[in-house]
DNA sequence: CTGTTAGCGCGTTCAG
DNA sequence: CTGAACGCGCTAACAG
């Protein structure tokens, strides 16, 4: 009877905090200090050790229901997008999780999915992940957020308008754009195209004006635009439309890589060469980047750090402290779809 | 002091059980009882409809973690894939969290990290969503899943290997193969190249071995192999040595879409015109094939669907069912990069 | 037909 | 320095 812990063999669920506390011959409390850190003047040290082993041996770990219960908390954030179907958003979701992971976080992504993105469960048992410690919402407005309740809340890709009610970070957009055109400039372009993505979203505004202010800044730089909607179809029709101008440009600078594959059909449709007759670049710098042919001038996103300092940010937000705006910087990356304009 | 529920404003925090069941004038138990819809012949209609109204009105959700800690389940499985940074596996997200949504259950993603795909956390909070009620694990073995306890596993796009251990959902990627080799010799092909994928998956294996068997079917048909690792580079370099054998092949079977974009590459280089002198065919059917210029032929698998089955699959494990081994079918999608060979 | 009671596993008092 | 006792919110036995 007193040989607590051995030879109980038959039960092999797992081992709660009672069962370690037996087996180390202390009490649950003891345990439950212990291994949650505070035990420095309240526990000897010997007994701290023996306990910790003991946890290790009988492979414990804690259950997390009963934590979450006891302390009000759920160790878990919501990850908000707009769409799943996008490839930007996986290294977001893994920068995020990463350092998550690191704090002992989960991260849940919404929506599961992408037809009906704001619909909330008709049963009170259908969103069972409600139970939320904070939500990182990338690339929407506060608005979207209805309906998640009142759980702190940090706005990734969102502007900097939001920052007064939330911390935010997002990329030096402006900066990409003004050195793609400082690029193009440089070859030589002064009839430019801007292929705008028809989406209301803070990073494309700010695109389109970072767009309209650099070429202003261009001695006799001239700017024309199309928009569309992101995806090949759309963005190659967009772009018949600018290269069917009298004075067609002889760069299209796209909002979106995906877009810019776009006008590589519309181009080849023309007969014009890429980069010979006309330059080309996107945003983002997604896998298709590297796919077309030739590939493709774009600028770099740091989307996997947007994650991990949209985590971060969360947790000092959740630990009580106030986060400063963050903006964080992103790359030309130059390669073969931009040179300079037919003479 | 009767005026239970009424005036007490002040107190906003989420409304439990016991105050929907103080606001109705019922005991707790009743209102766990019509809340969790087995009330028919325990509690009287009025009454039932009286506590449905209050929680309504409330705003009551049960909580989560005491919900867990009673039932010893979690409510939440655990959907382990061989890497986030795949357009592949964002339908299958998408399918599994939908019907997952709709039974109540919440699915999280596996591993947070690309990097290192299988270290389970140093600390024992480091994997705080340790405890799942199932698993779905997609394109691999079932040995890969050590380390994840015991819990109940469906087998996706892994094959039906694993069939007597676990339920499996599949594609009929041998169907896939055998209509693009079909498509192929339709068109008059006779010597055949096989891009195949260096990825030690069951998929891959699987689509190995339908070309082989397929083009081995074809009368005068000849095939040859190279392989390379599923990325644009790769593929390339592999293609080239197809392409710069004496017989060269007329038709290149791609294990991929995106290794597909690296026979474009390859081909240009050379001055091969795609489809005029050489056939191209992808597989999985992503964003990338409709990217390409010509537009890719390829096979699509229905990856949603793949999602939705397997957590369906795994509903009814959690249930205690057998679920039968499934395969989906795949569909040819014929666009613009095959056409007959040269003369 | 409804109310009372016990206990899931944990973290945190309060006695000893 | 350690152990016993309590309660988080919920569900499932059992009483009435």
């Amino acid at each position: 009877m007193s040989e607590a812990g051995a030879g109980t063999g038959a039960r092999s669920a797992r081992p709660t905090s009672r069962d370690v506390a037996q087996a180390a011959g202390v009490s649950q409390s003891t345990v439950s200090l212990v291994l949650g850190g505070k035990w420095t003047g309240r526990v000897s040290p010997a007994t701290a050790r023996a306990v910790e082993e003991t946890a290790e041996r009988l492979g414990y770990r804690p259950n997390a229901a009963a934590r979450n219960l006891r302390l009000g908390t759920t160790r878990t954030v919501l990850l908000v997008i707009p769409t799943i179907t996008s490839p930007f958003f996986g290294p977001v979701y893994i920068g995020a999780a990463r350092v998550a992971a690191r704090h002992g976080f989960g991260v849940v992504v919404y929506p599961p999915d992408d037809a009906r993105p704001a619909t909330p469960g008709a049963s009170p048992f259908a969103v069972p992940r409600e139970a939320i410690d904070g939500i990182m919402a990338s690339s929407m407005t506060l608005d979207a957020l209805r309906g998640f309740g009142r759980a702190p809340v940090v706005m990734l890709d969102s502007g900097p308008a939001a920052a007064g009610t939330a911390p935010t970070v997002d990329f030096a957009v402006e900066d990409g754009m003004r050195a793609v055109v400082a690029h193009l400039a440089g070859l030589g372009h002064r009839r430019f195209g801007h292929l705008a993505a028809a989406v209301d979203e803070w990073t494309f505004r700010a695109r389109g004006g970072a767009v309209a202010r650099a070429v202003h800044d261009v001695p006799g730089g001239t700017l024309t635009r199309a928009a569309g909607a992101i995806d090949v179809r759309s963005a190659k029709e967009a772009a018949e439309r600018l290269l069917g101008l009298p004075d067609r440009p002889t760069a299209l600078v796209c909002d979106d890589d995906l877009m810019a594959a776009g006008v590589y059909k519309a181009a080849r449709a023309r007969g014009l060469e890429i980069p010979g007759d006309l330059s080309v670049t996107g945003f983002d710098d997604v896998e298709i980047a590297r796919a077309l042919e030739p590939e493709l001038t774009t600028v770099r996103l740091p989307a996997q750090e947007l994650g991990e300092q949209g985590m971060l940010a969360l947790l000092e937000l959740l630990g009580g402290g106030r986060p400063e705006p963050r903006a964080l910087p992103v790359e030309l990356v130059v390669r073969a779809s931009t040179a300079p304009p037919p003479a």
